[in-house]
DNA sequence: TGCTTCTTGACTATATTTGACCTTACTTAG
DNA sequence: CTAAGTAAGGTCAAATATAGTCAAGAAGCA
């Protein structure tokens, strides 16, 4: 926590403000956000590309010329269910570590499953878990997200 | 006392510094230790596998690049200590889907985890979930448990 | 002496930062 | 109305900043 990069504190500040609204949507300008952090523009893209993905729940959307602008969106899901089929949409036959551990922090953000619940199922998708000797790493990944998935909507449905 | 390794001073300096903090959890750049024992920074990595395993209680996280860091925190064992070990030891690089089962049976008798997480790491041993196009099945169940009882032994108190 | 642990450095992997160049949209002079 | 100019944002790859791995050799120890 203590050692940040560029990266870290612009995206600290954009959730911050996203927290901020109402909506959940801010509009910013690129340059506007170079400028406050003393970075190149692109820095801004790069913290956006990183952090602000489907898989982590945000929807961006952007115009270029005048009057352009950069708009982000937290995604809102209603129902426990709308959560998990959107998830279940958004993986395929292949999930990385990371993206498994970002729909593990959506499952408890959403409040589907228990910190502790999430944790575990993180140790379980981790390399050490299913990478050592496994060459199909994020085939076996995505199985098992896909597995937890169905049985929590199957939960839900009961 | 005399003979004191560079490992063992930094060894030394880490916990001391851990035991400091309230959270019993630090944040250092590897190449700061380097610097600051001047010593190679691969030796940081040295002394982190020998002496801060998860088997001596700490878990490691650490990130690369730009910000990168080595996280370590200290972990309390957790209280069921004797089953949980029982069960790692009884368990080798491959585990039957039934076996699996009883497994997580025995964790669900002696309260470790609840009704629901057995039921969730049920679908996740699964055939559906991991054998499909898994010809090497047993192998990854037996790694999944693995990696769910070291975390169950090592994680915080409750 | 022979095994174990430690030290070192070359090579690898990954995340971030930066800048040159590209694309799109709006504005305005003619 | 259109072309040129201007004002955004996007892409990509190189440079930089970290950390990880591995194996060879040195040092310690029984």
């Amino acid at each position: 926590m203590s050692h940040q990069s560029m990266s870290d504190l612009i995206e600290q500040y954009l959730k911050s403000i996203l927290n901020e609204t109402e909506e959940e949507i801010i509009e910013i300008r690129r340059s506007e956000m170079a400028d406050l952090f003393s970075c190149v523009p692109s820095q801004i893209n790069y913290v956006i590309n990183t952090r602000f993905t489907l898989a982590q729940g945000y929807t961006v959307e952007s115009k270029r010329g005048g009057g352009g602008y950069i708009r982000i969106q937290r995604v809102e899901l209603n129902s426990h269910d709308e959560v998990l089929s959107y998830l279940r949409k958004s993986i395929g036959d292949q999930l990385t570590y990371k993206d498994g551990v970002a729909v593990l922090q959506q499952l408890y953000n959403y409040d589907i499953i228990s910190k502790r619940e999430a944790e575990l199922l993180v140790s379980i998708i981790s390399y050490e878990a299913i990478g050592k000797q496994n060459p199909s790493e994020d085939n076996v990944r995505a199985a098992i997200i896909r597995a937890l998935l169905d049985r929590l909507r199957y939960e839900e449905k009961r």
